[in-house]
DNA sequence: GAAAAACAAGAGCAGTGCTCTCGATGTGAG
DNA sequence: CTCACATCGAGAGCACTGCTCTTGTTTTTC
């Protein structure tokens, strides 16, 4: 079984080596990456690599899964420090921004384009969550410790019931329109992320961008009622 | 000089046909479409596609200008039948949203990862900034008719000078808290559209996303001092 | 030690972006 | 009206891609 767990461990190792260059090459390619490529950068056939990954596809979604993990881990380790629910929404902000601008190539393959003719299996699916399930964290937090007090009706039509189907995700106790503006800050998280990295604040914000996105964070969690 | 137009005339036409089939192709295959396969749709051979843009980069530059102009014009089609200023930015909003739905891979293009190694030239800046400057537009009626009253000072930090250049490309009149809100959102209508159409609502909101987003833009109308 | 599984390499297929050459066709100046 | 010239379309060709299949080798398992 020694030799066994050996095989695996061998195994194992070129996977993540076959990842490890990958992910070098999504800098210069994107997500058209080529196999062939990575192969060569390895000193083996290409045809080798399909031993590993039955398809780019599945290199990809390899890649994509380790990128969620990778950032749900940045941020998790950047609140873990932060006891005050206002300063860890901030704190979750910026470690996400810093891993975005860190791996501005993986952040574009999970929370970009998708990939044409790639479908995101299920394995996918819980790993994307991590981030705004810590900002649904906090929020909890904030409202079992009393530094939430203003909650709001909820929104009145249809999306306002599916808001509270939500709301079992993040925890009972969280009303659906908190739900609704935790659900805007990680939307508007990933909008100003995305926007610095794929250029759309060119020409504007130059110098300080960590700070415009700070005084916007800051916006988005005072509509969740969280303040200094 | 009838027959210069018409040989000028014939030229333009074919160029617009070959982005047209592009823009079809641009759904399968996304960023990454197939010039040979445009080329074969049109009965024509691939190189000469070549003698109408000079590289596939190049069909993608016009496809991204005309993309950006598209969205701009139906933005500015559907505000310009709206007088006060609050209904205006939730009516560019939606604009915006159910184009992006009608032209999801148009909006990819635009809004989504950069294409590697594509680097957007100098004529895609000016037709980019056409949203925004609407929303611009917005916040400064809604000041010259008294609509916005409660204007903060200007953030504090290096950032804050910054937005208070961008303000004189919004109007001399808009002060720089007023800039940055109303980037904040910005920024927010570009991601709430890309979290719907990259996927990440999956799973969350199904059934009424309209009404969530037009939830949200209410929200980030209210940070701009609009209500209704 | 033999049977079975895992592996790597190479050839090959259909497709790609792009270049170059060659013949046809329309255009503008003399 | 003619003729040189610019423009155009087609085809061959190059180096590349993802992926499959076959062949031979190594490693694990019984």
């Amino acid at each position: 079984m020694s030799a066994a767990n050996l095989r695996a461990r061998v195994r194992a190792e070129m996977t993540e080596e076959i990842k490890d260059v990958a992910r070098r090459h999504l800098a210069t390619d994107g997500a058209n990456l080529s196999l062939r490529a990575v192969a060569r950068d390895l000193g083996m056939a290409s045809s080798a690599v399909y031993r590993y990954f039955a398809s780019r596809d599945e290199l990809l979604t390899a890649l994509i899964i380790d990128a969620y993990d990778a950032v749900g881990d940045t941020a998790e380790r950047a609140a873990a420090t932060v006891a005050d629910p206002y300063q860890r929404w901030i704190t979750i902000g910026h470690a996400v921004r810093e891993w975005a601008l860190a791996s501005p190539h993986q952040w574009a393959l999970i929370y970009g384009s998708p990939v044409p003719g790639y479908q995101a299996p299920q394995d996918t699916i819980m790993p994307a969550t991590r981030v705004i399930m810590m900002l649904a964290g906090v929020v909890r937090d904030a409202l079992e410790s009393g530094r939430i007090t203003d909650v709001p009706e909820p929104p009145a039509g249809r999306f306002g019931e599916e808001l509270a189907v939500v709301a079992e995700h993040f925890g009972t106790a969280v009303p659906a329109h908190l739900v609704g503006t935790t659900m805007f800050g990680f939307i508007h998280l990933c909008g100003a992320v995305s926007a610095e990295l794929f250029g759309q604040l060119n020409n504007t914000i130059e110098d300080d961008r960590r700070g415009f996105f700070e005084w916007q964070a800051r916006l988005a969690a005072s509509l969740v009622g969280l303040s200094a």
